[in-house]
DNA sequence: ATGTCGTAGATCGTATACGATCTACGAATG
DNA sequence: CATTCGTAGATCGTATACGATCTACGACAT
């Protein structure tokens, strides 16, 4: 039931250091010593710096070259951008896969849901993360528009080193669960209309509160 | 006059295949190999896998595990992603650019114009796909949304891929320069609404081309 | 004839070693 | 006293060398 690593350990590498500042273990702000890193996973640097370059394309670090690597600082005003830019794409990009999705895109996200749901009631923080990005992307059909996928993707990575700051609230995890729920079946339905309406609604609470929580912090 | 040439192998070379990417020199579809690039450019693999790492992430190759990299084909469908993807997300963009501007931001636009007709002028083509997507990011002002910047710069980077091919077209070239004049006028005059529509039409006047181009050839 | 297995060659992926660049900090100079 | 210069240490960036994986293709078994 693990996940099927992958077959690189530039690949691997990428996970791992990608959940470790979602999670805050590498702080934002705070320097990624390669080295350190690389004794940190047992590997060279080599792989440790093609990691550091896709996460870097992900917005989740910043390069200065010769002087090292960064976790990019948090800011409102970036949870503000990335939210406007999932309102500008995502809630279209599900109103056409509610149009376009077939049975296994259906079952798959379905299936998505349902894990995102069991974590979420285990409690399983640094999971649920993943998998509600999964679940989302499940929505817009990648096999149909890989591009969209690729964007959407990056703005709920980077999303996530928000959510993660306020996620013990267990009234949101609630509400989100609700929602998602509403949104698969009207989306799994065919109701292209309606799943666009979710959607956005859905993106907007949630940037809303992310905002809120990070103004009095 | 030259570009300031990044301070570290890996960056130029990923310039440099972007390039041969966009020019067509490394054909769609085709394999590179690290070795080989690396002898062309008389340097190691390294640097060049990280090149090859960043240019995936700009959804310019494909990268298979243990099997290569090659450069990734040309699709009808993906022209019609990108310019929906551009759609969504640029006029808004370039309204918010033109209210929130200050006086350097427009001096910026106004230079890269000036480049980039110079370029045209000369003919120079392969330097004025580069100069054309500078002045439609000079439009939104990156320091402003610098997460908008880099999606928009991977949309427009994919799409020289298809301008490129029909940009013997004078007649188009004619006709770009003049909505480029009339968008920058209009957005420097903090005519926000004007400069979003313009926006809109010259996107959908390309992207339109495009479609055009690729479906009868 | 078909399919499986195994080997050779090519190519990729990573470890090690080395050279280049940067930052910090103290000495020399005006 | 302020400033410039220069050196030492740390860290980054790349070349070289080696091991791992894949593909092609021919031998063998069915």
């Amino acid at each position: 039931m693990e996940e099927p690593l992958s077959r690189t350990m530039s690949g691997q590498i990428t996970t791992r250091i990608r959940e470790k500042i979602l999670s805050g273990v590498y702080a934002p702000g705070s320097a990624l010593l390669q080295d350190v890193i690389a004794a940190e996973f047992g590997t060279s640097k080599i792989p440790v710096r093609e990691a550091l370059v896709q996460l870097r394309s992900e917005g989740l670090l910043d390069i200065y070259a010769h002087r090292g690597f960064q976790v990019r600082p948090l800011s409102a005003q970036e949870v503000a951008e990335v939210f406007h830019l999932r309102l500008s794409i995502e809630p279209a990009a599900v109103a056409e896969g509610a149009r376009q999705a077939n049975a296994p895109d259906r079952d798959y996200a379905r299936d998505a849901l349902a894990r995102l749901n069991q974590a979420l009631a285990g409690n399983e923080l640094s999971r649920s993360g993943d998998l509600n990005c999964a679940f989302h992307l499940a929505l817009i059909v990648p096999r149909l528009y890989p591009m969209t996928n690729d964007v959407l993707f990056r703005l709920h990575t980077v999303s996530q080193r928000y959510v993660r700051l306020h996620l013990q609230d267990r009234g949101r995890t609630r509400r989100a669960n609700k929602q998602h729920t509403e949104l698969y079946n009207a989306w799994a339905a065919g109701k292209a209309k309606e799943a666009e309406r979710l959607t956005r609604t859905h993106i907007e609470e949630t940037g809303a509160e992310l905002m809120a929580t990070l103004s009095h912090e």
